[in-house]
DNA sequence: TATTGCGCAATGCTTCTGCAATGTTGAAGG
DNA sequence: CCTTCAACATTGCAGAAGCATTGCGCAATA
């Protein structure tokens, strides 16, 4: 679990950052909101406790500027006004929760939980061709749910064929998909990653054929 | 939005259900654990406002009811017990938020808000695999009942892996599971905790196994 | 201070991968 | 219809890259 950790007053960030990391929790520290904004921008946390008083400015600023980010990292709001209007402020500006201080530790790294008791996979974009599916975001090749697992080359020959499944693949956009910037390859490197994915394929009764063109590339289809 | 109200006391649950429905909230109202059980099961909720103290039991003890059922609607708990380790009960339980009476209705509001804003949460709080379980909320892990004590770094790879069980974990992703961006981490300290996890995972036998895929990641599988 | 956790580097091992040698296919021209 | 040739397919191999494991010393913890 990673956690951003925004409060300026050294001792008691440094004091729940030790108290945090015994519960096995991966904890940046920020002291300002510049710097929080900066963390908050470069990397993704499962939650961030944020407070209020900051020497530049309001934390509960940076809530909405994140969610205008498109993120939706939880924030848990940790501060020393406690009244309602104030709690309801931060609620409506997109904080998830609201700590009044001082709190008991106990009852931060619970509310913590319920914040972080979220699904942890992210759907990914999943490609389905024949009997196998490919998840893009996970580098994952299933047939009829089963694992394959490929090499990395023949991997992304296979992924370079599948994001366009039944049409033409050229075979000079193939040898930039699968090497990319590597030097020049010479030799007929593209063709044996082929030929080793195709028997891959059979063996594991996926379903998808990979057919060569002459003199343009190649394709990839689904058969019965 | 559609709430379910849970609150045996008559003059608040009207008040509550026609400040509600200002804010066009459509409410139900039950009286008891048992009518609650029926609402929650019988109707899809946005959220459900539960009191604790009712005439036939603690409504807390319908969160578990309803989670097990894979019902992840947020649940904001009303009570007038409002000491720490009772609010650490309450969100450990499931419940997701937890309110003192008495309490301003504006707050409720707010934190009503806050919750319906949330992307539902499931997540059961203990993950198992083979014959290890892993409670999330506790940091613990058991091995068919025996607790198997992990260093810091080992219990975030397992945790990880057992997020997604069965499925590819892609290396960077564990490495930011594991590291953050603590420090650069430039060694192979990943494949070390690894390496030392599966030993431990192994001499407990607890039917799990870590494979590696070349140039992709690991993978946690259940073995017979 | 004793202990444990942790990152790191060295070592051995497995798998990958570019290459070349060899076989195969298919289109064009005679 | 056959020849021919270039493009593609397949396979074995050796060097490279990636991974697993272990021991060590420093640092944090108790």
């Amino acid at each position: 679990m990673r956690i951003l950790l925004v409060e300026d007053e050294p001792e008691l960030a440094s004091a729940l950052k030790t108290a945090l990391r015994r519960y096995d929790m991966v904890v940046d520290h920020a002291a300002s909101l510049l710097e929080a904004g900066d963390f908050a921008a470069s990397e993704n946390y499962d939650a961030i406790l944020l407070d209020r008083q900051l020497p530049d400015g309001d934390g509960l600023t940076l809530v909405p500027k994140i969610r205008a980010r498109g993120n939706a990292t939880p924030v848990l709001v940790l501060t020393a006004r406690s009244d309602t209007s104030d709690k309801v402020d931060g609620l409506d500006m997109g904080a998830d929760d609201y700590l009044a201080k001082p709190f008991a530790f106990e009852e931060l790294l619970a509310r913590l939980r319920a914040l972080l008791r979220r699904p942890a996979n992210v759907q990914t974009q999943i490609i389905r061709a024949g009997d196998l599916s490919f998840d893009l975001g996970h580098r994952e090749v299933l047939v009829r749910g089963e694992p394959l697992t490929l090499p990395r080359r023949e991997l992304l020959v296979l992924e370079a064929l599948l994001r366009r499944t039944g049409r033409m693949v050229q075979r000079s956009s193939l040898m930039e998909a699968v090497f990319g910037l590597d030097d020049e390859i010479q030799s007929n490197a593209l063709d044996t990653h082929v030929s080793r994915l195709r028997r891959k394929l059979a063996e594991a009764d996926a379903k998808v054929e990979i057919n060569g063109v002459r003199g343009v590339g190649y394709l990839l289809r689904e058969i019965s």
